[in-house]
This record gives structure tokens, sequence and C-alpha cells, in this order.
DNA sequence: GACTCGTGGTC
DNA sequence: TGACCAAGAGT
């Protein structure tokens, strides 16, 4: 008979093994009464979303040192906020951070909801962060089910339905398992144990706190698990982006419209991106001028479609208005604050 | 439930 | 090199 997957043997784990991040308070810390700040733990799992934890430090760090409580981001420009989330992806994240931020602030008197219903009717944050915000920050008894829980708990019952059918019957047993003390501790360390542990491939279960409980490292089939419905494969679409400079160093850009790819972005000007199974896109500069052809184009993979992305080159006048645009000094420009497909196209492009 | 929505690391 | 993957949310 298989033991029961045992809350305090994972948090007896968690106590050593702890990962030390910027937005964390560890459970050392936890235990002396030191209470996480909602605002930075909210950020943090804004930022975490479907996002690595490398990727998201310098971002958290830069973030907190210029917007050190949620009043302050809430007061800053959009553009401001966009450019310094230039490069994270999933920009939808970064407008909806404002726009919940602005919330708090006044409406909330700038004091996070500490219950998750409170916290689901802000912008951006759905069920996962509720639960995350609401048992780090608060100590709730919310359960947290991202990718690290959803792998652990199939693993644990060996579950074979694969995601995303099986999600409510994975969070089911997720709820089972979380304890009504040290929530916060808890959920953090269901997601460390994913995280360095029950990995998807090449899991360490020698190492694991929960081995005694695992039915799927009984059976033998931890390493395939959680099955996945399969993906489809990405389309390429095609497209023309044009880069002008200005005879002053001054650079055409355009914000990109608050809806879809990119949303509120800067980048360049140019046409719509199309499936190559179509004709290309008609010709849409922004302004009148001798256009040049780059000899490489601007390749991309977004999360559902390649991109080629053809890049057009010109120098104009200084008198010369563009259609679409504005030309932003060379002295205000930087090259961070754009997207990583917009930065590919201008590393193609700059004047070297 | 099925799509949309980024990016960089890894094998 | 290409596919997979990472602390999901919104529509």
């Amino acid at each position: 008979m298989r033991e029961t997957a045992d809350p305090n043997a994972l948090l007896s784990w968690y106590d050593r093994h702890a990962r030390q991040m910027p937005w964390r308070v560890g459970p050392k810390a936890r235990a002396d009464g030191v209470r996480p700040d909602p605002y930075r733990v909210w950020l943090s799992e804004v930022m975490l979303q479907q996002t690595t934890v490398a990727a998201v430090k310098s971002y958290f760090l830069a973030f907190t040192e210029r917007w050190p409580r949620v009043t302050d981001l809430a007061a800053a420009e959009d553009a401001e906020v966009m450019a310094a989330w230039a490069g994270l992806g999933y920009y939808a994240r970064a407008r909806n951070l404002l726009k919940c931020a602005r919330a708090v602030a006044e409406e909330h008197g700038g004091v996070f909801p500490d219950t998750h219903a409170g916290l689901m009717a802000l912008p951006g944050i759905g069920p996962y962060t509720a639960s995350a915000v609401a048992a780090i920050a608060f100590d709730r008894p919310e359960t947290v089910v991202d990718g690290n829980v959803e792998r652990v708990m199939a693993r644990l019952h060996d579950e074979h339905m694969p995601l995303p059918q099986s999600k409510k019957i994975l969070t089911e047993h997720a709820e089972a398992l979380t304890p009504t003390g040290r929530p916060g501790d808890y959920a953090q360390a269901v997601m460390d144990l994913g995280a360095t542990i029950c990995t998807p491939r090449n899991p360490a279960c020698g190492l694991c706190p929960w081995r005694p409980a695992c039915a799927a490292w009984a059976a033998g089939t931890q390493a395939e698990l959680p099955k996945k419905a399969p993906k489809k494969r990405k389309p390429i679409r095609q497209g023309t982006a044009y880069l002008v400079r200005r005879v002053d160093g001054a650079w055409l850009l355009e914000t990109r419209p608050e809806t879809g790819l990119l949303g509120g972005m800067l980048g360049w000007p140019g046409t719509d991106w199309v499936d190559t199974s179509e004709p290309a896109p008609a010709e849409a500069p922004p302004i009148r001028a001798e256009w040049k052809t780059l000899p490489e184009e601007a390749r991309h993979t977004f999360t559902h479609f390649h991109l080629r992305l053809t890049l057009k080159t010109a120098l104009v006048p200084m008198d010369r208005a563009p259609e679409r645009g504005a030309f932003v000094a060379a002295e205000e420009f930087r090259p961070a604050d754009l997207p990583t497909l917009m930065r590919k196209a201008f590393d193609l492009a700059r004047p070297r």
C-alpha cells in the first residue's frame, strides 16, 4: 500500500531547499513573522505567467526600483511601462498591469484586496494569480494550479488523461492536498518541487519528498506524464516593415493599436502579416521615399506562427512629413524599448 | 473548449 | 534546427 502524499513532508523539504528569489520571503524569515509585500508578490506573479524565473529577475528588479509601490506604478505613463516591459513578451500583461495598479490605487486606496474573489475582479488576475497572491501575500489556504502543479499532480496520481482535459481532476487533487497551515509556503513549495525535482524531463525522483506517495513512480510512468493534446504546427506569415531614418538621425516609429499582437508597443510601420499561401500584402509605405530592400529578412517565431518580415529602409530629408507614425529623435530612441521582433529588424537595418 | 498572445533556453 | 517548454489570462 502506497503512502498518502504528506503536505508536511513537502514543507519540510521546502524549509531546506527553498529557492531564493528577489520577490520571495523565504520560509525562515516567514516563520520570524516577515510578511511579503502584496505589490511585489502580485508583480512577480504577473511577470512569471508563462515566463521563466531567469527572464523575470532583471525586469522585477528594474520595476521595483523604478516603481517601489503600486501607487507609483499607477502614476506612471503608459509608454514608460510598455517600454520597461519590452522584451518580456505577452504584452497584454503590461497593459493589464497598469489597469490593475490604477484600480488598486483609485478604487482600493492603494491596498490590494486580500481575498481570491477580490483579486479575481482585477485586470490581468486570473484563477492562478488570484490564488498565488491570496496564499503567498495573505496566507489564505488557496490552491495554486500552474504548470508545475499540474505535472506534480499528474504524476502523483498517475493520471494519463491529457491536458487540458484533465485540468479539473488535477485541480481537485491539488485542492485535496492543500493544508490550512502555512498555505503561502506550501504554494511556493509545490511549485519549487515542480521546478527543481519533478521537472518535465529527467525528474529527480531520488530526491523527491513525495516519492513514497507517487503513483507514477510506482508504475514507472513519470517520464511520460503529464500527457498533452498534440499541438498544431505553425503556419508561416509574411509582411514588410519600413525603417525610416531622417537625416538628423531620428527614426520613424509608431505605437501599435492597444489590442492584438504586440498591442500598445512601439514598432516600425508596415504592412499586415498574411499567410504565405495568400498573395503578399499590399505595400503600405508610411512616407514618400526611395526604398531600399535589405538582403536579409527578419525572422521571428510567435506563439502560433512564424514570421518572415521583409525590411525596407529609406533616408529622408527634414521637411518630409510621414503619413503614419512619428519621428523619434536619435537621443530619445532606445532599441531596448522595442519588442524583440522590432529590435531584430532594427539590428539588421541600423547604420554601421 | 479553442484561440490568441512572446520570448529565450534547452535538447 | 526545430519543437518543446515556462508561476496563464482574456475572449
